[in-house]
DNA sequence: CACATGGATTGACATGCATCGATGTTTCTG
DNA sequence: CAGAAACATCGATGCATGTCAATCCATGTG
């Protein structure tokens, strides 16, 4: 078994591209499109409010007003955005907030328009 | 003339308050929903890197291959986010980058989640 | 004044999205 | 094994949104 590792990106990107890049800002909108709901930022801070670090489905349903399956719906688009992961224990599905995901994305947004 | 500048807050928020605020995940909601499109990325993108930090609609049309009423749409929901402002002048509009919004809207979010 | 140009606005259309009720799936418990 | 509980998924529905063509408005120019 061969593991190997590639730290260095194929292509030095030119300064010129991040100027006019469909891919990169498709993808940072992937980004921001989750965080454009007010139910979903409300979410992300009850999660990182909680003392463990985690939350259940059924902790965040009664204080958001919404039912089960469209919270469970909101969670699920953040995490395919990458900010949150979904850990299942017995019958449980508990969320946490991914560490550095929300600064990376603010981070590349930065980058952009800096300069 | 009396010039009153009052800058302290009315009611000091209590810190409980930031976990379950309709009206402050809707406001910063609404800054994400601006950035929540590839084409408003783009065009963040180009007007800061113009050397003189404004730009025109007519500049924006081709790179984003976008008609002009679209575009025109976009600068101004970047606008009303209060991530743009425009400046008539003649016969052309030049919008240009809120120096500090961006920040502002990142570091709202950022309090927010970091417990 | 007549015309051209840059840009904003309107209306129409298609797509996307938030929400809910109903149902399926998994896991625990008696 | 039967039932309950927690959660995910599906289908439907109503509203928001991105896009364009057409039009209107303002400004500069002959």
């Amino acid at each position: 078994m061969i593991t190997q590792i590639d730290c260095t990106p194929p292509q030095a990107p030119l300064a010129e591209s991040v100027t006019l890049d469909p891919e990169g800002a498709a993808e940072l909108a992937v980004g921001f499109k989750a965080l454009a709901d007010p139910n979903r930022i409300t979410l992300l801070t009850l999660i990182a409010a909680e003392e463990t670090g985690e939350a259940c489905v059924c902790d965040l349903t009664e204080p958001l007003g919404l039912g089960q399956p469209t919270v469970s719906h909101h969670l699920k688009v953040l995490v395919d955005a990458g900010l949150l992961i979904r850990e299942k224990r017995g019958t449980w599905s508990y969320y946490s907030v991914v560490p550095g995901a929300l600064q990376d994305l603010f981070n590349s947004m930065t980058e952009r328009t800096a300069h």
